[in-house]
DNA sequence: ATGGCTCAATGGTCCAACCAATTTCTGCAT
DNA sequence: ATGCAGAAATTGGTTGGACCATTGAGCCAT
């Protein structure tokens, strides 16, 4: 078996045509992440390909998240959209068990406390602001909902990985989370899950906005660690009981 | 074969039903990379859906990279699926430039000093063993090609991954790399990249089997902190003689 | 064996409908 | 005028059927 400094051709790149005419057209418009982009007919009709070219083509972009549909609505943009774009999307094997959970907080742990110290380093003003407006009402849906406050929590998080001017980490933390959540909506767990990491949002806002990134790190790393410690109960509490 | 265990699809959803049934179909007959799958018009009939929705379904596994379609062939598995799987899209805008390569960098720092430190912990006679094999594997050929060893070289980091006791550091960094690598063989950059780096590999090494976590990660940050200033060098020297 | 031929199988594209969710418009009651 | 329920238009989701382009297997003459 030799090797041949050849590879194949591509053949047929109908939808990838379709793909770069409308990265193309996004560009020229400036259309942003919310805007609205044309309906599936239209396309089809400008670009002079069938419908269902058009869907497929849309079919990877919302795929990779670039793009959101809408039964009845619309599709609508996401994310930013460039002509050069670089897409890996990464499958990981993940279970629904114990093991799984601790492995993807292990690699939270890491990215967590280097945005963090990133964050501390680069976030602006108007960053700042909009951390320590998600803080507020995280904490506010904290106290008159009694700990319930998932939602808000992920929303303050997110806004520090914005902040940190790397946008991996926010679109690799979040695939993290939305495993952390499919086990997570089987509440076999603890009680009041976030209750303990609850003080050190606070903290760490503390330190990014004094521009302290050793100490914003520190801080994430002990919300990390009280997370962990709330699994762990959870799972010697669920080994007790017997569970299947 | 003639019998498919494959049975219909109930109501809404139904794309989304499609890969499920997939999925657990691979499952069952133990599918694995390179087999190849019921044919579109098979796959629709047993599931009693449309074949377009089968095919929207597919461009998604496709997009993913889960799945290779061959026009006149077949579609074939391309990795291994099962139920719980963990998709990551990751999004790079820009692809090709000096930003996006110090974007995978920051990631590859945080989870590489993380999975030193864990390897320090966790790495059992065995693993050292194994490392300790690489890293000489990778300094004889640094030495006899001078400096010429990338693939030595992410072999040792990855049976550090390995060792870890977290699959998914591998999984993640891998991706980083290939991303990195895609850029880096435009070989616009430094002649002699690793070159700096080099030292850092026995003393993480030292680190990893004397059982010190911190100093590994220490060492570990090291590394990578030359391997970005070797990417600022070369940004720097591209800037200069002005590149398109 | 080799090369060329046919031919069936398979993914790729197209079309013309209809369904289901959503939005917009309309017209009536107030 | 205003408010709101119902009709109509809009839009993504699905269907079925047709045809094209590529691949691969079988066959045959050389």
């Amino acid at each position: 078996m030799t090797e041949f400094g050849l590879s194949p051709i591509q053949a047929t790149a109908r939808d990838d045509a379709v793909l770069k005419a409308l990265a193309g057209f996004v560009m020229r418009e400036a259309l942003g992440p919310g805007q609205r982009l044309p309906t599936e007919r239209i396309l089809a009709e400008r670009l002079k390909v069938s419908r269902n070219t058009v869907r497929e083509a849309l079919t990877r972009w919302e795929g990779l998240g670039l793009v959101e549909r809408r039964q009845g609505s619309g599709t609508y943009l996401k994310g930013v959209v460039s002509l050069d774009m670089l897409h890996m999307p990464l499958t990981l094997a993940g279970g629904n068990d114990f093991t799984s959970l601790m492995q993807t907080l292990e690699i939270r742990r890491a990215l967590e406390a280097e945005a963090a110290a990133l964050c501390a380093v680069r976030a602006g003003q108007a960053n700042l602001v909009e951390i320590g407006r998600k803080l507020d009402i995280m904490e506010q849906a904290f106290h008159t909902r009694a700990g319930m406050s998932a939602e808000e929590d992920w929303e303050f998080h997110q806004s520090i990985y914005r902040a940190s001017g790397n946008p991996l980490f926010e679109q690799i933390i979040a695939a993290m989370h939305e495993l952390f959540h499919r086990f997570w909506e089987h509440p076999l767990g603890v009680r009041d899950f976030g209750h303990a990491s609850f003080p050190y949002h606070r903290t760490i806002y503390e330190r990014i906005a004094a521009h302290d990134p050793e100490g914003a790190r520190a801080e994430a790393l002990k919300l990390i660690a009280t997370v962990e410690d709330d699994l762990k109960r959870g799972a010697a509490k669920l080994k007790l009981s017997g569970q299947k």
